[in-house]
DNA sequence: ATTCACAGCGAAAACGTTTTCGTGTTAACA
DNA sequence: TGTTAACACGAAAACGTTTTCGCTGTGAAT
């Protein structure tokens, strides 16, 4: 079990400098021909390869990205992680992924480990628990130390950094909009407590569609589920919850979700109240993921483009990173959403 | 934008050397109490964090555990991925994520990328095409360089490492006999290419539990399904050869799918058919994940564990980095499956 | 013969730590 | 007063690179 071989061990080996040996490595011109074969020869016999660690430390760049989210078991941000991953290893980058389980004390704690030296720049989605307390002042000294930040689809506004979202707003309207001109009388939503940005940003299309469409928004019709407690027992809550709004709302012919899992329990409840889908009751949801392209029936869905989202923030992380000198400069992309039309609308 | 602060710059405030700083901060008893506290106030005042490529490159140790996986928007990955963290982050270590994307030349590549300095040892599950290729060279020189591997799930045997495993066989054994037990005369398999080891033991399993019913396998209930062409019409090649299954098998009433989507996808084609579940076939999934729980009816399905498979292999991995001096001795783990029984199965 | 240019190489610094060892000062003791 | 021990601190090496600068020797030009 031999170690792996540095510049020093091949520098003895072959009774020159360590210097002699880099420059020979790199093919400098100050090396005569025939030394620098003999290095090369060496070195590849041993196969060598420069440490990573001491060339980060000599360049204070360790080509790395740090990524914090939330939840990892969830098809969104897999998503953006590969999208990021493309993009980083096109660009010789890496990529260390940190999970913050929604907690704002583990985001923390996270983003000070990576902060010491071991990633350029961060690329991450803030913590419901974070958005809750509103304390930001970790983003805020990561970025005073001079570390860019690219937060995507969770995001607080006044921090400086690049942002990559998602048009929440549009996205929920062209969903209500779809489903008002598909003849749905009685469209509710259900969504989740306000302090989620996404959440309020749709439920906020969700408005304006009806507005647009001169239809006066119902209380009742508003579901606004706490997803805080990820107890055994949150899928019966949640399905409960939505029994009580179909009971309240007999004439229910529309629902727009936030969220594929909301959608895919509606539907269940739906059938359960005997309703056919879509003929008594169309459904749409957001997020595009495996459940609603493989429910039955499949789901129409707002797409939010996870690895489009992913590859933007990368990019603009990289080019922060590699084009320091340039003012600064902050920008917000929004990624337009799509609606894709399937079996759960006519 | 100031830069982080480091040792040397506290030193040159305070007009002490490099070294009183570093003892200072770290309660060493060298240094009196006056210094002691100055130092640390300062250090607090200009939050100092040591450097961790710096400590990195000192140590010889990164602190940080490499994973390598095949694809990441995937739920069992993900679940592994979570477990693996949690762990690290117990034990104080970082994890980066590498994606192969299934290919050979990308899983080479990032390995070699992390390798070099960047991490203490690899957690992986081979790529197919690395399996189909058969070629294993990086593993055994990564390996030969003192770099401890932890495989899991797609192993191959004969590489010096610890292994963390389903029981794929008794897993799938488990499965069928169930149907059995149901009453299901004419059982199928969908399952993948025989290169893909999880599959094959999966089939066997199968087999198995035939023989062991004293069932005669029929190769007309064997579908296995061609998984290397991730095109466009993928899901539609899939639904076709389900349908040719069940039109070869007029009596199928029971279906064991190695994966999700296969099982999804065949009680699709078995509705198209006109039959009823589970009262004319029944199903029964491997890989318990997000379609199995959600789908209707929800799919009876074989758990793997994901994120207990995580767990165990990074504290194998963590034992082996912290305890090098110990003899060589490689284990094999079997994380025992569980048959999580729903509504498709009676 | 002297200068010059240049080829070929090595020494050393730097990145930010930790740790070992040495050194100077002070206090205590005989 | 002289010896010793404790105390408080600094110098330097080490981890593995890259790069700047300086040094030496050779051959050519003057």
């Amino acid at each position: 079990m031999k170690r792996k071989i540095t510049l020093k061990q091949i520098a003895r080996e072959l009774d020159v400098s360590i210097s002699t040996v880099s420059k020979a490595l790199r093919n400098s011109k100050e090396i005569s021909e025939d030394t620098r074969e003999k290095v090369q020869a060496f070195a590849k016999l041993y196969n060598y390869r420069p440490n990573n660690i001491a060339l980060s430390l000599k360049n204070r760049k360790t080509k790395t990205i740090g990524i914090i989210i939330p939840e990892i078991v969830h098809h969104f941000f897999s998503k953006v992680i590969r999208g990021i991953e493309l993009v980083a290893n096109k660009h010789g980058y890496n990529v260390i992924v940190g999970l913050s389980n929604e907690s704002f004390d583990k985001e923390v704690i996270n983003m000070e480990m990576l902060a010491n030296g071991s990633i350029d720049g961060f690329i991450l989605s803030i913590s419901k628990e974070t958005l809750l307390q509103q304390d930001y002042h970790h983003f805020n000294e990561t970025i005073s130390q001079g570390m860019p930040i690219v937060m995507f689809d969770r995001i607080v506004n006044d921090i400086k950094c690049d942002k990559v979202i998602v048009d929440d707003v549009k996205g929920a309207k062209k969903a209500v909009s779809k489903l008002v001109a598909n003849d749905c009388k009685q469209i509710a939503i259900i969504t989740t407590k306000d302090y989620v940005s996404v959440g309020r940003l749709r439920t906020q299309g969700y408005l304006e569609a009806l507005e647009e469409h001169k239809i006066h928004p119902k209380a009742s019709l508003i579901l606004k589920v706490d997803d805080k407690l990820v107890s055994e027992d949150y899928l019966d809550i949640l399905e409960n919850d939505i029994e009580q709004l179909f009971k309240q709302n007999k004439k229910l012919d529309g629902i727009f979700a936030v969220n594929e899992l909301y959608a895919i329990t509606a539907m269940k409840v739906a059938r359960k109240f005997g309703k056919q889908i879509p003929d008594d009751i169309q459904f749409i949801g957001f997020t595009d993921g495996v459940l609603s392209k493989h429910a039955t029936p499949s789901l129409t869905t707002v797409s939010q483009h996870g690895q489009q989202i992913g590859e933007k923030a990368a990019e603009l992380l990289i080019h922060k990173l590699e084009h320091e000198e340039e003012e600064e400069h902050y920008q917000t992309v929004v990624i337009e959403t799509e609606l894709i039309e399937r079996e759960s609308t006519k």
